[in-house]
Parts: C-alpha cells; sequence; structure tokens
RNA sequence: GUCCCCGUAGCUCAAUUGGAUAGAGCGUCGGCCUCCGGAGCCGAAGGUUAGAGGUUCGAAUCCUCUCGGGGAUACCA
C-alpha cells in the first residue's frame, strides 16, 4: 500500500478535511432524487460504533422505508448502487434492516494524512459562514473572592470561546462581574465601621474580603435569630402533627403513608436548617468581639442595603469608596486569570449599565411588556407562573433589568448575532424569562443560549465545601492543585538514570499538569451533569486526565529528542504515507477525525467531546506504538511514514488541550 | 402546590440526540514484553439502563404512571 503525498498545501488553498462533510456531499444528489428533505438524512451518516461495521455508516434507509413504503434493504441497495465513493470506499455494504456500512480505502487515508501533514489545523475547516458570537461567563461579584462555584463557568467558557475562534468565529469575551450590587453596600458599611488601617495598606483586597466575611457574618447572626423561634415553632408543629397521624391511621392506605413520608421529610430538613442557624449564632457568641459587633450592628442589613441605595444614588462618598474599591478588586481577580491563562475582551460589569436601567422599564412599559404587579414592574411569560422582575417594589432595579440591558448593548454596539451565557444550571429559570422577554421586546434579538453546567460536588455527593462548611477559594484550590502535581512530576524525573528536568523546569510542569488537571477534570464531564471532585482521580497519570494526555505528547517529543529528528522536517518532508499495520491505520484515521471533534463540540458546546477524541487519540497511540517500532522500521520510507503519524498525533493532541485551555511541555 | 433536571458496572463517567451485541477509566483478577519515555499492551469478571406499561423495523434515549434524588419557584445576583 503506498501513495505518493501531495504537494504541500499553501497557507492561501484552505481544504476540507472532513470525513463526514465528504461522506455526506457523496450521499446528497442520490438522497435528493429520493426525498425533499435529504439534510436531515444525511444527518445519519456517523462513525460506526463497531469496528466490524466498517468506519462509518449510514442509517438513512430506514426511515426512507417509512416515507416510500418500500422494504428499507431495496432502498439501501439502491442508495449504494447510485452512490459514487470508489475513490475512498470500499464497495458498501448492507446490513441487518438496511444498514450501509462504509469502509475507507487504505490508500484514500493515507493520502488525505499527507494532505494535512503541514496543516496546523490538522484539515479542520473555518466556517464558511462566521458570527459574531458573545461569550458570557466567569461572571464573579468582586467584592467577594472567588470560589470553587467560579470555575466550571470560567474553563467551560473558556474553552467554548477558544473553540469557536478557532473555527473562525468572531468572538467577544465579555466578565459580567457582579460590581454594583449589594455586596457592595455591605463592603461600604464594613469599612465605614470595621476596617483595620493596616490591614488595608498592606493587603486591600485581603481586607475588603474580611470585611465583606464580617458584615454578612454579623447580617446572617440577626437573620438567624429572629428567624429561630419560627422554625422551632413549626418543628414542633411537624412533630405534632406526625404523631397525631400515627396514631389515628391503624391501616396504612397509600396516601396516607405518603403524607408521613413527605412529613418526616420536612421535619428533616427543618433539623438541618435549625442546626446550620444555630451553628452561625454560635459562631457569633463565641467570641467576644463578634459578640459585642452583633450588639452594636443590629441593624446591620438594612444600613448596609441603604449603602448600596446611596451608591446607586450617586451619592459622592459612596462613588468615591466604589471607586477606590473597584480597581483593587479587579486586580484580585486578574491574578486568578492570569494563573489559569484566561483573557476577556470585554469586562463589562453591572455598573455599565446602571444609567440605562431606567430607560429599559419605562420602554418595556410603553410597549406593554411590564405591566405593575403588588408594587413591582413585572413582565409575565405564557407559561410561566414566576414573573420576571424589572423593577422592585422600593423603585430598584434587578439582574433582570441589567440582562436586558446588557443583551441590547452587545447586540447595538457589538452587532452580535448571538450571545452564550455559561451559567449554572439552576439560573435556567431566569434566562428562559430574560429570553423570551428580549425577543419580544428587540427588533432583531440575538439568538440567545443558556449554556448550562450541573453543581461541583464533593467526594460526600454535597456540593463541595471545606470541612468546616466553607466555600473553597479558588487561588488556594489552584496552588493546592500545582502543590499535589509537584510530586507526580519528582517521581517521574527522578525515576530516569539522568533527570532531565532542573529545580525551575520542575516548577512550570508541576503548574502546567496541575492547573491542567483541574481544568481537564472539569472539562470532561458532560457539562450539565453534577461532577465530582477529587483530587485522586484529577492527577491521577493513568485514566482519563490531563496528566496522561500532557505525557502522551511529551513521550512524542521525547522518541524525536532521542532520534535526533526535528519534528518540523518530518512534517515538511517529502515521503509516502505507508499504512501496512492495522494500528498505523486506526491511528491516521483518528488523527483525521480531529475536524469533527471540533465540530462535535460546537454543535452543542460541549468540550467533553474534544476529551474523548484525546483520550482515543492517546490510546491509538499506545496501541501504535506496542506494534510499529519508529526507530527500527523495516525502511527507511516506513520510518518517515511513522514519524510522520508521531508528530500529527502530537501535534493533534497538543491542538485540541489548547482548545481546553491546557498547556503541553515538550519534556516532563 | 407548580415547573425543571437527574437515576446506566463496586466507584467516577460515556453512549455521536431513535440505530446493530449499552462502552471507557479507576478498582479487582489473570496474562505479555531485555519495552524508541511501561504513566504501556492484551484478556476476564462485573448490567433486567430505578420499576411498570406504551409508541415502532429498532428505546438508556420519546410518551404515561410509580419510586428515589436534586434544583427553581415575587422583589439577592
Amino acid at each position: 500500500m503506498l501513495t505518493a503525498r501531495c504537494p504541500r498545501q499553501t497557507a492561501e488553498s484552505l481544504f476540507q478535511m472532513n470525513i463526514l462533510s465528504e461522506l455526506r456531499d457523496r450521499f446528497r444528489p442520490v438522497l435528493e432524487q429520493l426525498t425533499d428533505d435529504a439534510e436531515s438524512l444525511l444527518e445519519m451518516i456517523r462513525p460506526s460504533q463497531d469496528p466490524r461495521f466498517g468506519d462509518y455508516q449510514a442509517n438513512c434507509a430506514m426511515p426512507l422505508g417509512r416515507v416510500l413504503k418500500k422494504p428499507p434493504r431495496e432502498i439501501a441497495e439502491r442508495i449504494v448502487s447510485e452512490l459514487n465513493v470508489g475513490d475512498l470506499c470500499e464497495p458498501p455494504e448492507v446490513a441487518g434492516p438496511g444498514f450501509i456500512n462504509l469502509k475507507l480505502k487504505d490508500a484514500w487515508i493515507a493520502k488525505c494524512i499527507g494532505d494535512i501533514a503541514g496543516d496546523d489545523r490538522l484539515g479542520s475547516e473555518p466556517v464558511k459562514n462566521p458570527r459574531h458570537i458573545v461569550v458570557d461567563f466567569s461572571s464573579p461579584n468582586v467584592a467577594k473572592p472567588m470560589h470553587v462555584g467560579h470555575l466550571r463557568s470560567t474553563v467551560i467558557g473558556d474553552a467554548i470561546a477558544r473553540m469557536l475562534r478557532f473555527a473562525g468565529h468572531q468572538v467577544t469575551t465579555d466578565n459580567h462581574i457582579g460590581d454594583w450590587g449589594t455586596q457592595f453596600g455591605m463592603i461600604i458599611y464594613g469599612y465605614r465601621h470595621f476596617v483595620d488601617a493596616d490591614a488595608w495598606q498592606t493587603d486591600p483586597v485581603g481586607e475588603l474580603a474580611r470585611l465583606y466575611r464580617l458584615v454578612n457574618q454579623l447580617t446572617e447572626y440577626h437573620a438567624a435569630r429572629e428567624s429561630l423561634p419560627g422554625i422551632r415553632k413549626q418543628l414542633e408543629d411537624r412533630r405534632a402533627a406526625l404523631q397525631q397521624l400515627e396514631m389515628d391511621s391503624q391501616a396504612d392506605d397509600g396516601s396516607r403513608k405518603k403524607q408521613k413520608k413527605a412529613m418526616r421529610r420536612q421535619i428533616a430538613e427543618l433539623e438541618e436548617r435549625l442546626q446550620s442557624l444555630q451553628a452561625r449564632i454560635d459562631a457569633v457568641e463565641s467570641s467576644a468581639e463578634l459578640r459585642n459587633q452583633a450588639r452594636e450592628h443590629t441593624d446591620i442589613a438594612r444600613l448596609s442595603r441603604l449603602e448600596t441605595s446611596r451608591l446607586h444614588a450617586g451619592d459622592p462618598e459612596n462613588r468615591a469608596l466604589w471607586e477606590e474599591f473597584l480597581p483593587k478588586c479587579l486586580e484580585a481577580l486578574q491574578r486568578v486569570y492570569d494563573r489559569l491563562q484566561i483573557t476577556f475582551d470585554l469586562t463589562r460589569g453591572e455598573s455599565a449599565y446602571h444609567d440605562e436601567l431606567a430607560g429599559v422599564v419605562a420602554e418595556l412599559k410603553d410597549r406593554g411588556l411590564a405591566v405593575d404587579s403588588d408594587g413591582a414592574v413585572c413582565v409575565f411569560i405564557d407559561g410561566n407562573e414566576a414573573p420576571f422582575i424589572v423593577q422592585k417594589t422600593d423603585g430598584a432595579f434587578t439582574y433582570a433589568t441589567t440582562d436586558l440591558a446588557t443583551i441590547a448593548w452587545r447586540v447595538r454596539e457589538l452587532q452580535a448575532d448571538e450571545i452564550l451565557y455559561v451559567v449554572d444550571s439552576r439560573q435556567s429559570e431566569h434566562f428562559r424569562l430574560l429570553f423570551a422577554t428580549a425577543d419580544r421586546w428587540l427588533e432583531q434579538p440575538p439568538s440567545c443560549r443558556h449554556v448550562a453546567f450541573g453543581t461541583v460536588m464533593g467526594r460526600d455527593g454535597r456540593p463541595y465545601k471545606t470541612r468546616s462548611g466553607d466555600v473553597v477559594g479558588l487561588e488556594s484550590l489552584l496552588d493546592e492543585a500545582v502543590q499535589r502535581a509537584r510530586p507526580v512530576v519528582d517521581a517521574n524525573d527522578d525515576e530516569r538514570d539522568e533527570p532531565l528536568l532542573t529545580e525551575e523546569d520542575r516548577r512550570r510542569v508541576a503548574d502546567i499538569v496541575g492547573l491542567g488537571g483541574i481544568k481537564y477534570a472539569d472539562l470532561h464531564h458532560n457539562r450539565d451533569s453534577d461532577y465530582v471532585f477529587d483530587w485522586d482521580r484529577m492527577l491521577a497519570t493513568t485514566g482519563n486526565t490531563a496528566a496522561y494526555m500532557q505525557y502522551a505528547f511529551a513521550r512524542i517529543c521525547g522518541i524525536f529528542r532521542r532520534l535526533g529528528i526535528d519534528r518540523s522536517a518530518v512534517a515538511a518532508s517529502d515521503g509516502p504515507v505507508l499504512l501496512p499495520t492495522a494500528e498505523e491505520r486506526t491511528l491516521a484515521l483518528q488523527i483525521l477525525r480531529f475536524s469533527e471533534a471540533v465540530d462535535d463540540v460546537l454543535a452543542d458546546y460541549r468540550p467533553h467531546l474534544m476529551t474523548v477524541w484525546l483520550f482515543e487519540t492517546a490510546g491509538c497511540l499506545s496501541r501504535f506504538y506496542g506494534a510499529c517500532s519508529v526507530r527500527d522500521a523495516e525502511t527507511p520510507d516506513l520510518r518517515n511514514s511513522r514519524l510522520l503519524l508521531c508528530d500529527l498525533a502530537a501535534r493533534g493532541i497538543r491542538t485540541g488541550l489548547s482548545l481546553l485551555g491546557i498547556e503541553t511541555a515538550e519534556v516532563m
């Protein structure tokens, strides 16, 4: 099996190397003769799950059989007889109820490998109709320190933005930070009453975080004390009711059983709430200082809300404090983003839209979309019980109003075609109402999409917290990741006869492995399921992890280094692509599927489909190593061909990881 | 109460959105090799896809009900 490599493609002559698209192009004219709706049937051409059924399969004969009222096998035979795929496939086979199985010719795979050998995009073609897509992600509240909850939005949003950009879309990443909300009133109040002047001088951001936590704690303390008697009463009532029910009913019928069950659950919930309220109260009362502060600031909740509304009303002193606090908060955020290598084109927080909110509400009312209801201004969307509140009884606007103003701005100023919100799935109702409102309000509403994701859980199956029950700060999380990655890096290098890494190298590699591990663990889960945060699995050197993938890359680099061969020289050389073994063929085909992986991710914004490709590629690579020696290849051509496969696999892995925001190291 | 999501191997997750015999990793057990980076490769065990009906050539996936878990639910963002 031997095929001459095509002449190098120039950068200008972009070509397509997407097997699925190619096959669909071949099927299209045939299917168009049979039906008006060829496109939906073309979707049914897909990679085979089982290699026994070839490389790809077309499942369109069965549904077509129903429409045309003919046996599906007969239709499949007809499609096959009219299909022109002789240059790329072995003769197609019809199997089962009417599956058409397609096996690619080795020669064609080899030719395609030759075509993409010099291509940095591995044959992934930029989209023909680029759109302007705003990706709204991360969006922390500035006065509060970032925590593990912000990680998913940040990592998933960044990966999606990178891939959209790679695919050729115009992308604007926008960090819609919370820089105008109630938390600012809280730190203003805290600053006025509790600031530690020395701490403020040396570590302003840390001091602001402390002030926020303090005010929050005191506020919750008073709220807890206030609600405690009510909860106790409820609990007693429930317990009494349950007892009554148990005495009344000798014979349990179904509904009574259910009632009791519901009651027990309510009791358990109340007990839990009572416990956590009590813990909050105890935390304050066990410290003399906090006890005093609580006594002196009984009205803290109302007063800090007042600070917020003063800020919004333009009070010069509060405004000055805000101006002073904000840059320091942004700096702290930037530190985290720098470490994660995440950038935003825009950081337009809520404050940027403040002046437009009154206009938004007025316009909604004029258009009859918003109405007064119980003193608040609301938009009601059919089919939703909950209102979309754009102005509260006290006259303040809500995040609903801000989000509407933001959409309008993005359409007006950015000419955005599409907006993606990478936000926790718990906010899906908000977005449903937001999008429905925007659709009715704007003349040319953009296409909006809530890219939702689940909660980060601990190993106990509950939301990830520290042992004391606090949320985990993001910076300490990143520190721990790097710290845990270091022994893994050390162990690998120490095993060598001659260690390759300097102290500085090791630090850098630990950074890459640790931070990559955190990102990869998040991204390799289907985004809408909750996922369990587990250090050991995250940094494992086996299995579907960043470390394993980074290792696969470094291993190839090591082979080239040991053989004294420059990788770029291999990609640029002209020589035949040879695929004599099953392992070489499988690896080659897998490499050609890179562009499918990019398409799959973007079809529904699911980065985990890229990790699937990466993991399968690494698997193909390992099997290839086992079966095919590069160094001891029988002929120079074969060796060169194998080097080319190695180089392409390495570049595929590096590119795939980089689209997920994950780095690689040539030596690790 | 209403609405939304979920339930797949011991554990963590997939399953190309209705396709063929439900797949990986970890863990367990058993093999391989003087192995270019073994962080490897091959194999085994492990499943009534929570349960019951239904739709059709075909269901983990769609519909109905039951059980179990989570979330949202009028002025926090």
